[in-house]
DNA sequence: GTTAAACAGGACTATTTTAACCCTATTATC
DNA sequence: GATAATAGGGTTAAAATAGTCCTGTTTAAC
């Protein structure tokens, strides 16, 4: 049921790893994958997707590879769920009105779009800065 | 991502149903699937699991059907989504270690289980009773 | 006591989603 | 120009979810 996707987790590791080696500092896929024990086309695809959404930034050619895109308290895990993931739809209506048999009679969307409100609150209330220290302290 | 199985949905709209129809009337997997538009199959697995957990009870045999198996202020969307998909794992390693290539250097298992813990909670908070009185009102 | 309507549940199949891989650009350093 | 890297489209593989089928059991009604 409710479980996060390995391309998020990728992602998150990643960020982490990145903010341990420094805002400026450029890391390679390579390095990362190895470093982490994760498929490496996998994971460059995780990247891709928090580089558009601006949390890594990337250099090309030799010599290039990713770093941070912001510091890491402008960064929450909401912020990386949504780059990897897309918006958070709780259930399929959401996606799309006709994914549902009985839109229109239905009782509980009201219900479940506060809920999965709630639940990107909480992810939002994370920062990597903040997750970091916790795993420090 | 973060999505809820449609089992879960189905379980939900049915417990729902059965709360309006009171606590004591006797409900036929077919009613309910055809005012509901379900899969009559599919809602009846729901239904059994409901059952197992206590949520619903069966009466077998011709008459037969299900009734809520305990008062709408008992159950919670929790206990719904429990009965339907088992214990929450948001993460893999959750489930087995083994799924995880990294489990034991990995950084953020206790954040991600005390995440787990903060969506258990916010589920356990609603009724059905809550939920039913949220629609009316 | 036979029939029929319902739940119980195991086993199977189909569909969808997720994960992973392959291959071809493009970029930039040396 | 060779090489090491990101960028990304397209395809395949694996896993999870959704749905079906079939057989058994229970019990009310006749």
């Amino acid at each position: 049921m409710l479980q996060v996707s390995r391309k998020f987790e990728y992602g998150l590791h990643a960020v982490t790893y990145l903010a341990t080696k420094g805002l400026g500092r450029v890391v390679t896929v390579k390095e990362m994958a190895d470093e982490l024990g994760f498929s490496q086309e996998f994971l460059s695809k995780a990247m891709q997707s928090l580089k558009r959404a601006g949390i890594a930034a990337s250099v090309q050619g030799v010599k290039g590879g990713y770093m941070l895109g912001k510091s890491t308290d402008a960064i929450t895990v909401a912020d990386i769920a949504i780059a990897i993931e897309g918006e958070p739809h709780l259930v399929r209506c959401g996606v799309k009105a006709d994914r549902c048999e009985i839109f229109s009679s239905c009782h509980h969307r009201g219900y479940m779009n506060t809920l999965q409100h709630k639940i990107q609150v909480l992810l939002a209330a994370t920062t990597i800065h903040s997750l970091l220290k916790e795993v420090a302290g």
